[in-house]
Formats: structure tokens, sequence, C-alpha cells
DNA sequence: GGACACATGTAACGGGTTACATGATTTC
DNA sequence: GAAATCATGTAACCCGTTACATGTGTCC
């Protein structure tokens, strides 16, 4: 009844799969709660509870060596659970990118400072595009984990490696612009800045 | 000292060019609230006063009527505080897509259900473009708000288009592809999943 | 003068975070 | 057998949220 946040779909949907230990989903086993989701380790360990309080997940501890293990399984309860937050309207999807913020500000520092952050932007996503590749790697060779959901997981992939794509590009191509100002006033730079809006314009139009 | 958090600075930006009562900052007046880094209104009132104590922000109280008002303007302070800011590291940009989580768990829901939910991400995409696109007339017949700063809003206001064109055409594209299904089962979907991973992976490769 | 939208806040909860704690296993 | 790392958690703070409260113009 009471009801869930996004992030505790997520650690059900990966209950649905096969029982994992809390350490097991916080860690980096998981991946894509290291990029699609990425939530920190002490907020698992609490959400993984907080489903077993309500019936969605067993726990099962057991001892390796010394060391106790809690491993959650998911209930029928649980996958009801599921079920029914597929049936429910889809939560709005956003981004935050910080260097768009700087970018409204931009005359009050320099063109070094700015063109550094659009570097690490695009630093950033040329890492996360690495990754994404190894792990396409990872499906051609059949190795994957959970490969035999490769035809669902191949269209959520196909959004992250073109939404990554998207932030390199623009990161690049705003450098190159930035590199041809001389300085970041707004001086001599109206005309070409309304040939992008117009260009902007068109492209919003919808098809 | 006190290390601020992103919301503080998006608001200090706003500060930057004139002063503003927390009612224009929180309600609808400040458009990149809305969109490009969309903030509840209660929090927008807890930060400023927040960035009042800390000398960066100074309030000024008046009386509309009999009610009382107030504007909070950037001190010499704040704008110190909001160089040294441009100056370091920026966050790490982020999406949060909760279509794609749902994907991970499709065979337990029905087509339909997974259809209606990319139908849903694509009209939320559709319906920021027009917005973008009214923006941007405003700005080509030059009645936009800050059109002085059209020079760096446009580059912000690329990456925001191109971030929602990339969110329409991949949820275009997913329910094309999936209409062709006959239901959300692994059944026959292996080989044509593996020939799009090949492409992504292509795609994936840095140039 | 009642209804309703505008303007300006406060209260309280929860989910996200960082930081810390502690025993086990491995390494050298 | 000391150090480092793995595995498993707890504590506490803070930002973001929803919900509520209340006064003020405006419309009819």
């Amino acid at each position: 009844m009471e009801p869930l946040t996004t992030t505790s779909y997520a650690i059900l949907c990966q209950l649905a799969l096969k029982p994992w230990s809390a350490y097991e989903l916080a860690e980096q086993k998981v991946r894509y709660f290291q990029y699609m989701w990425p939530r920190a380790q002490s907020g698992i360990y609490r959400e993984i509870k907080h489903l077993a309080d309500l019936g969605y997940a067993q726990p099962e501890r057991s001892n390796v060596g010394k060391r106790q293990r809690t491993v959650y399984a998911i209930t029928p309860q649980g996958l009801e659970a599921l079920r029914a937050w597929l049936a429910t309207p889809v939560a709005r999807f956003s981004m935050e990118c910080e260097a768009t913020l700087r970018l409204f500000v931009a005359p009050l520092g320099t063109k070094e400072q700015l063109l550094a952050t659009l570097e690490q932007v695009q630093a950033e996503a040329e890492e996360m595009l690495r990754f994404l590749h190894s792990i396409m790697q990872e499906y051609l060779e059949g190795r994957a984990p959970f490969q035999e959901q490769v035809y669902v997981r191949v269209l959520a992939n196909d959004l992250f490696l073109e939404y990554l794509l998207t932030m390199q590009a623009w990161a690049k191509r705003t450098r190159q612009e930035m590199m041809q100002w001389y300085d970041l006033s707004p001086d001599g730079k109206d005309e070409r800045a309304l040939e992008l809006v117009q260009r902007l314009s068109d492209r919003a139009v919808l098809t």
C-alpha cells in the first residue's frame, strides 16, 4: 500500500533475478547501480531491510566462516508489488548538469576555468563510454551476467549510450566554440549567438 | 568555508544578475529552476535564508500594501564565493530515467504497459521541446529576459535540446522495436539483440 | 462580500549522503 | 604477525520533498 521509491523498486528488480546480499547489491557487482541508478551503499542496506519489513524480501542468514551473511530473496508479494509498479505512470526523467549552470555566470570567471569544466564533462562522458563499450563486448562474447536478458538490456543501454554521446559531443563543440572567443564578455558575440539560437529553434520543431 | 550545494550556487547565480524575492525565485519566473535545475519551492526559501546567514545575500524587507516582502541582493562576499566556485572541479553530471529500470524486469509486465511507459517518456520530452522552442523564439525576437546573456545561454540550451531530442528519439525507436515483438519473452529475440549490441559497441568507440 | 488566485512563508518527513565501526581474510 | 583489503553493517546529518498556514489583492 505505502508507496515505495524508485530505488526500492530498483532493488526489487535485482532480487527478481536471483537472491543477493546487501553487500553484493551495494558494491560494484550490480553495475547499473554504479551508472544507471547510482546510490550510496548505506542506502541500499537500509532500503533492503525496509523491503524485508514489508514482506517483499525474505532474509536468509548464514555463516561464511565466522562471519554472518544475509541473503535476500524476493517473495511472492514482492513480485506482485513489482508487477503493480509496472502498471503505474513512470516517474519523470531528469538530468543534472552543473556545467550548464556555470555557463549562466560565465563572465564572472575566466575562459580557462570554463574550458576546464567542459573538459571534465567530456572526460567523464568518455570514461563511461569506455565502460559501456566493455559491457557490449561481454554481450557479444556471450559472457555477460544475465546474458539471456540481452534483448531488453540492449534497449536500456541504447539510451545510456546516446545520452553519453550527447554529453561528449556537446562538451566538445562548446569548447571549440569558446576557444574562438577572445574573452567571456558579450562583446561582438550577439550575431553568432542568434545564428545558433535559430539552429536550435529549427531542431526543436517536432516531426 | 563551509561547502555549499549546487542549489545554493544556482540561487547565487540568479542573485548575481539582480535582486530577487524568494517567491520570484521559487515560482516559474526563473525558468531554469523549472527545467534545468528543478527544486521545490520550500527548499529555495530555506536555502536563500542560509545564504543570508552566511553573508552572501543581503535581505531587504519592504512592504507591499500590508504584506511584507523580502528581496535578497548578492553581497561582495557572495560574488567572491561564486567566483571561487567556478574554479572548483564541476560536479558529475547525471541522468535518472525510471523507464530504463523498468526494462530490466519487462517480462514481468505486459507489452502494453511498457509501450505506455515509453509513450509517456516521449510525450514529456516533446512537451519540454515545445517549451524550449518558445524560449528560442523569445531570443530571436529580442524579448527574452536577460537577452544580453544570449551568447552563453544558447550554449546551455544547446545541451538541453540535444538531451531532449535524445530522449524523444530513443522512446520512439524503442517503441517501434517493441511493437514488432509478439510478447515480452526472450524467444527468438537473441539474434536481433546481438545485432543491436554490435551497433552500440561500434558507436561507443571514441573518435 | 464570497470565491479564488496570488504571495509568502513554516513544519515535518524521508531518502540520500558521508563517516565511522568492526570482524575476517589475504598478503608478505 | 602486521598491514591491507574484503565484507557487513550503523549513525547521523542535510537536502529535497509534500503538506499546511495565512494574509492580500481581485473579480463578480
